[in-house]
DNA sequence: AGTTTCTGTGAACGATGTTCACGAAGCCAG
DNA sequence: CTGGCTTCGTGAACATCGTTCACAGAAACT
């Protein structure tokens, strides 16, 4: 066999990816990860734990993926010279868009794996990965001429990711395909823009959270 | 037998709900459901056209129950005469956290459900027990003084809601559950206060949405 | 060469979703 | 009451999974 153990196992994660982003998790079977490979089903759970554990590697790719995708937005912003925030903050929603259309099948495969259970065991290298998205954020942030301090800018980046994830992932749940596509960037813009100006009256928000009664 | 057959169904329901709940998705078996509903696999294919489909009934359960959640907790304020627009949409996040938090597995289950096949073929139903909480969440806006037109109130309302959501969802996938869940009042928090504010400056944002290059 | 360690293999096992032939139980006409 | 017709519950049976593991062959080492 002229293929390398490690070879092997990034084509089965090749494989493995294909597979999710065409029929979702359901698709991801050993069976067809093997036959495809060119191995046996035992060389699969030789090279990997788990189904799960090829699934979690195929999502790591993917949050690496992500990472890039973002700082690549960002460097290209700014090899054009552009420093304004709310710019590089569509930007970055865009590259975050992009990333999902790329990965229709992979990506909500990837959310769908932490909902699986209702108690995760070992989410941490995610958020590891999620980290420098939320870092790039902060940073963008930090240009602003908000007055934050460091806890407010991680917490306000944390905010923006998460609303500008939970609109994406809202939006193409969705029915329609293309029309919801420009309500997405509507609503992107307008969260942008009304979290920019928000942030501009300055003040910050320490309150202690939102109760009913 | 003393039972109907739809009392039977609501008994199935009843069941896969507290199945997902406790164990997510992979927890829901005919033969468990069977088992616990006192009648063979078969009657539940009789019942049900699918697992899915059972799943989907439960998943409807959920959105009305999260509907009234929400009218609930505005009646509560209207009850209370509190027509501030911050506290209501603050009352309405609270809201949707401890419904989250009341289903900690069946709730995750909805999500995944959605996100196993790329191509969804019928969602639609889902859309439309939604739009009553973006209605709720718009009529809230329409009583705050932005000058918004009905479009774009409607959008507002779903980028709110779908913000929100993101948080709640992000911030429950995260590996601490106590101390992220003062993290995810004060991201919703800062998200109310930044929209109201953003919103309040006035002017629409009809922009044509985020472009990178 | 002999021994040990490693690795790929695929048959086998258990669990699961789904079907369907069978039978019991109601219902109705004669 | 009886015979046919329909409806509905049943669970054995089938296909398809994930996962394991005894075995064989290759490789490495003494």
């Amino acid at each position: 066999m002229a293929l390398d153990k490690e070879e092997t196992g990034e084509r089965v994660l090749a494989i493995a990816e294909a597979l999710l982003n065409e029929g979702g998790m359901d698709n991801l079977k050993a069976r067809t990860i093997a036959e495809q490979a060119g191995i046996s089903v035992g060389s699969v759970y030789n090279l990997f734990s788990d189904l799960d554990g090829v699934h979690r590697a195929v999502n790591m790719r993917l949050l690496d993926r992500l990472g890039v995708a973002g700082a690549a937005a960002m460097a290209d912003l700014g090899r054009h010279g552009i420093t304004d925030v709310r710019q590089r903050l569509l930007a970055l929603a865009a590259a975050y868009v992009r990333f999902v259309e790329a990965h229709p099948g992979s990506w909500p495969a990837l959310l769908a794996f932490n909902r699986r259970r209702p108690v995760l065991t070992e989410p941490d290298v995610y958020e590891a990965r999620l980290d420098q998205l939320f870092e790039i954020i902060a940073s963008v942030l930090a240009d602003g001429d908000f007055d934050l301090d460091e806890d407010m800018r991680r917490i306000a980046a944390r905010t923006l990711w998460s609303s500008v994830h939970g609109i994406v992932t809202s939006g193409y749940a969705a029915r329609s395909v293309r029309r919801q596509a420009d309500e997405i960037d509507q609503q992107i813009a307008l969260l942008v823009n009304v979290f920019i100006r928000g942030l501009e009256r300055g003040g910050t928000f320490a309150h202690s959270g939102p109760t009913a009664s």
